[in-house]
Order: C-alpha cells, then structure tokens, then sequence
DNA sequence: AAAATACTTGAAAACGTTATCATATGCCGT
DNA sequence: ACGGCATATGATAACGTTTTCAAGTATTTT
C-alpha cells in the first residue's frame, strides 16, 4: 500500500505534476478551476507529499536539530529539561518545524551526531545546550556558516546566537538575599565545575560575599555534579566543620532537595539551622516542606526564545541582537526566612 | 560552502560514484585498494552523506517520530516524561536512530503531525504516548499497517504492539499494602479520567478494597487532572468530610508531593494523620520529606523498550510477545508508615 | 589453452519533488 | 484585426543517493 505521488494526483486531476506542485506551494498564478480539482483528487488519493523528495531539492528540511549533551543523564532527570524542550516545542509547533533529538554518550558520539544533523542536511539549524567552555563543535558550525544557537553564554565570540540568563547576576541577587537576613557564612553548592553557568553564578556569589566584606571560605564551596545524590557527603563534610555556614546557595532546586533532607536527617532543620536559596523554579520547589526559595530563571522562556531566534537564522531575518537574555527573579520562600527570629 | 556529493568523492578517487556508493554501505565485493582510496578521499573532502537523498531511495529514514499526546502541557511538567524518553534515546542511540519530535495542541494538530511523518515517509515509525480509549489514530495506523508502539495498554485491539505495566495489579498492591497497615478507610486520588491507565489503577483500587471487605466511598475519590495544583480544592472538602480517609493511593508522585504540602498546611501531617502510597518512584520522592512510598513502575525501561519494540518490528523481526508488560515493585517509604504506632 | 567461473567495477535508471524555461491561450491597446 | 503582453499550464532537468544490469578482468577448471 505505497502512498500516492504527486503524477498519481496529477493523473487523477488530468494536469500535469507541476500543476500540482504549484497548487501545494500555493502558487498565485493559478485558476481556482485548477486549484479544486488538484484538492479533490489529492483528497480521494490521500495524497502527502514526501518529505524527503521536497527536502532534497528545496534544501530545506523543517526541522532543527537537538543534540543532547554528553552529561544528558544528569540533565534529563532534572525537570529543568522537560521546562525548557516544552518552551523550545511550543514555538517550533506555531512554526510548523520539527525536533530531531539524538543523545550522545561520549564527546566522540556528540561530534558523529552533529556531523550526521549538519552535514547530512538532515536539519536547517541547530540547537546547543549547555555549552562547555571552548567547545569544538561551536567552532565547526561557525566555519561551516551553519545556523545554530547556543542555549547558555558563548565564551569565545560574540557574534553567535545565544539565550542565557544573566547567572552571574542572579548568583548575585541569591547571595545578597541571604546577606539581608543577616547571615555572614554562606556557602555555594555548584553544579558540573565545566560548564559556563556554574562559573557565571560563583562569580556573582563570589561578588556579593566582597561586596559585603564578608569571607569566602574555599571549605564551604561544594563542587557537586548537578545529580542530587553526589553532593550528599560534601554536605556532611562541611557541616563537620567547627565554623560551619549558617547558609547555603544552590545551583539547582534538585539538589536542594537532596541536601533539605540531608540535613534533616543529620538533625538540622531548614530554615531554623540552615537557611537556602537555589536556581530554577522547579514546579516542586514550591511543594517542598519547606517551600524552596529559588531564582526563576525562566525554563520554559529559555526555550521558547532559543528556538525562535533559531528559526529567525534560518529565514535569514536580521538579528538586532545576538544575545539575548531572559530575566530572572527571585522568589522568597520558606526555606530562607525563619518566621520568628 | 556546499558540502560534497557522492560524485565529488567519486571523482577525486577516480572510480564512479557507484563504487564510492558501495563503500558506504560496506558491500563484500569491493577490492581493499579501492576502500583505501574511497575513504581517503571522502576525509579529505569532508564528506558526509546526504539523508535526504539516501532516504529517498532506500526508504528508509533511521528516525522514529513521537508525536507528544495534547495534554503534554501535563506530561511535560511531570518528569516522568524526561525519564521515559530518556530510556527511548538510550536504546535509539544503539540502533542508530533518531527520534523526531512534534507537539500537538489539539487532536486535529495531533492527527496533521501524524500525517506529516507516516505519509510524508518522514519516520520508519511511530511512538505513540499515553493512549486513551479508542484513539482514531491507533485506527489509521492500523489500517496502513505502518509500524507503530504504544507506550501503554490498547484497549481495542490484541495485535498491536505495546508495552506497558500491570497497572491493575500495582494499584492493588499499593492499596494492599495500606490495608496491611490498618488502613480502613483509603481515598484514591487519580490520574485523567479518559486516560488508560487511570482506569486500570481505579479498577485495581476496588478490587483490593473489595478483597478486604472495604468500604468504597465515592466521596474519597479525588479525579484531579495529573497537575498537581487543580487537586487542592478537592482534597479540602475529602478532608472535611465527617468520616475522613486515613490514606490515600495517589496516581502520580508530584501530584503526591502537592496533596502532602496542602496537608501540612491544613495542620495534617504524613504519615502521622495520612498515609500515602503514589506512582512512579521519581527521583524527588526519596527526597521528600517525608519520602515517599511508591510503586516504582520502570519509567526508563517503559522508554528503553518501547523503542527495542518498535525497531525490532521495523526491521521485520519476528515479534513473539506483542503486548510488554514491565514489572513494578513498592517501594515503602516514611509517608506510609507510622514509626511508633 | 579454451571455456567457465568468480570477482570487481561502471552506466544508467530510479526515488518524488521543485524550479526553470518554454508554450499555448486569452486579452488589451492601437 | 494584429502584434504584444499577461496568465495559466506543461516538459524537462535537476537534487544526491541506491540499485540493477551489464561488462571487463582475473582466476580457475578441464
């Protein structure tokens, strides 16, 4: 049962396939006689036209490219990365695009799927999560002049597509909230050490805690993997310590969930011992017991706009602005104000 | 900078695009001279096949679409979804397959998307996510014998493929294992009612009841959308009734997390005044506090298999066991039971 | 040593579209 | 009424592969 062609419908309709063509292309220069009998018999066929055939010879695809960055596991159980793919969907849907996802184990296996995307023509842009600091892929879909965008900061020009947060403010605006509820140790849980967000937000950690004159004790910096588990016994460890934090900064709500009940279970209580701010407003956080005080980065914006900056590539629209950044706030919640002083 | 073609290749090893063809697709009969040459004069090019083209003839395209159901608004929000299609990358990536993506906003867009990749021989096959009962596109499929999956039960038909969990038999052994702690009156708060798999847990939910000669009152029964918000206002008024559950079966781990927060605002605490067993086992469960009983129904594995299935069909495989169903096991944790009686 | 057989390669037709160019029809202005 | 000019359609050549068929060369068989 192999589907009708474009000759079939052509056949059918007594015009010829580029009659047909035009009459899907919505040609203006066509009689309406024509344009009704080309639907009609298209529709008594069932007639689709291949994707493929079109692409080959339109070069064009309607379809962007997600490749999944080799650290996908620890991202993909974070809600962070349903937010932000549902933000990235919901503008390629009202553009008629697709999401070709590919995962990648290794670095090896991240180049082979860009390489398949790009060069295969397979996909007219690109999306890159997460980048790394000086990522090579980067650098080859600048030589090649392809369209893509980066969803993070570009470390090395300043001329790519890029939609980020200002981390290194919102780190700033994390630690300064905790400074005004009176705390003076204040730790920072970081996520993976090599990608460019955890590096943005220590800076802006790093910046409040100066700007306040108060200390920046390398002891209470855990550099945990952004997996909740990992970070378990740095937690004990630094809880050990005789000049413990009265105050944590957390790179990802996950993560605070895993250290509110670490530290409930060594006896500690959240806000009364500990008070925390984390990143990313995350549907739970707000369901958390305590309800968790986070920065809203904006996910599903993130990905909204990452796509639709994408897409604008594509169509070859002027881009005023290659970076843009989305806002984010904060939002207090119980996990850092004690109701009772 | 258009990349090279397979006449390119041809032409600089000096043999005809034919043979170049051949070495691709690593055919027996070809002299080890001839590879040498071929392959050292696609590096130096930079060649990388076109899909497109490839596809055309072959027919074949290494990709599987997924068409997210229009709840995915709720789906999305759930990391259940993250952690499922993590399981279908995983096992796509072995196989060399991509999965193409599209979203739908109502089951017309739902039915064009389809359309778009079955008839536009866009995907060798689809993945179809959360059925609910007599869906027409199960039906087309069906009739254009086009290889699909469905991640869950079918309710219609005993041939097609599908892989799922005995949700019947989980609804009951967590309802069960309320019983078991002398639990006698216990809610069910649910998941979508037209949904599949809603009315496997309910049907579960009754008949362990009935097993144990409890009562089923139709005023604990909390049908709230799988959002963990929309079900506040109905717990409340179960809450106020006169003869008040004691526990609750819940569908679905955040909805789980929501019901104990509003618990503890109504001055109820888990599982001192409720106990509560939920579905899924996501990560953030365990880190709840208090953590969370549930039944842990292989997410990943739903995922992993439900693409093993659907490859093996598309590459004519024989399937001895259409209908997969993954394994479940409870998980108890604090929020079921009492420590001190 | 001739014939049969195996192995390796090339030429050309397909796959289902779009796009360019050419052609036929009807209409207008003079 | 006739050359010119829109307007609507058709023929044909791409697009970059794979695949079938045939042919050329090397190797074996008798």
């Amino acid at each position: 049962m192999s589907s009708a062609t474009i000759k079939d419908v052509a056949k059918l309709a007594g015009v010829s396939p580029s009659t047909v063509s035009r009459v899907l292309s919505q040609h203006p220069k066509i009689s309406p006689a024509t344009v009704r009998k080309v639907k009609e018999a298209m529709e008594t066929l069932g007639y689709h036209p291949n994707i493929m055939a079109k692409s080959l010879v339109s070069k064009s695809t309607q379809t962007l490219g997600l490749v999944l960055p080799r650290s996908a596991e620890e991202l993909f159980i974070n809600p962070f990365f349903s937010e932000v793919l549902r933000g990235m969907l919901a503008y390629a849907n009202t553009a008629k695009y697709d999401l070709l996802m590919s995962s990648a184990h290794s670095q090896q296996e991240e180049l082979e799927a860009v390489n398949r995307m790009v060069m295969g023509r397979r996909v007219d842009g690109i999306i890159l999560m997460a980048p790394r600091k000086s990522d090579p892929i980067v650098d080859r879909l600048r030589e090649h002049d392809f369209p893509f965008v980066l969803l993070g900061r570009s470390v090395d020009y300043d001329d790519v597509l890029c939609v980020n947060n200002d981390n290194r403010k919102a780190a700033y605006d994390a630690t300064n909230h905790l400074i005004e509820q009176g705390h003076t140790r204040i730790g920072y849980v970081s996520g993976p050490p090599d990608l460019v967000v955890s590096e943005d937000r220590l800076a802006g950690y790093r910046e409040a805690l100066a700007e306040a004159n108060l200390p920046c004790n390398r002891e209470w910096l855990v550099g945990t993997e952004i997996l909740e588990k990992s970070g378990f016994h740095a937690i004990s460890l630094v809880m050990n310590l005789p000049e413990r934090p009265t105050a944590f900064v957390i790179a990802d709500d996950v993560v605070a969930f895993g250290l509110i009940r670490e530290l409930y279970q060594a006896g500690l209580s959240v806000p009364q011992d500990v008070s925390i701010v984390s990143f990313n407003n995350i549907v739970m956080s707000e369901l958390s017991n305590p309800p968790i005080s986070t920065i809203d980065i904006g996910i599903y914006h993130l990905g909204y706009l990452t796509v639709q900056q994408l897409i604008r590539k594509i169509s070859g629209e002027a881009i005023t602005q290659p970076q843009i950044t989305v806002p984010h706030r904060l939002i207090v919640r119980g996990s850092s104000v004690r109701s009772h002083k």
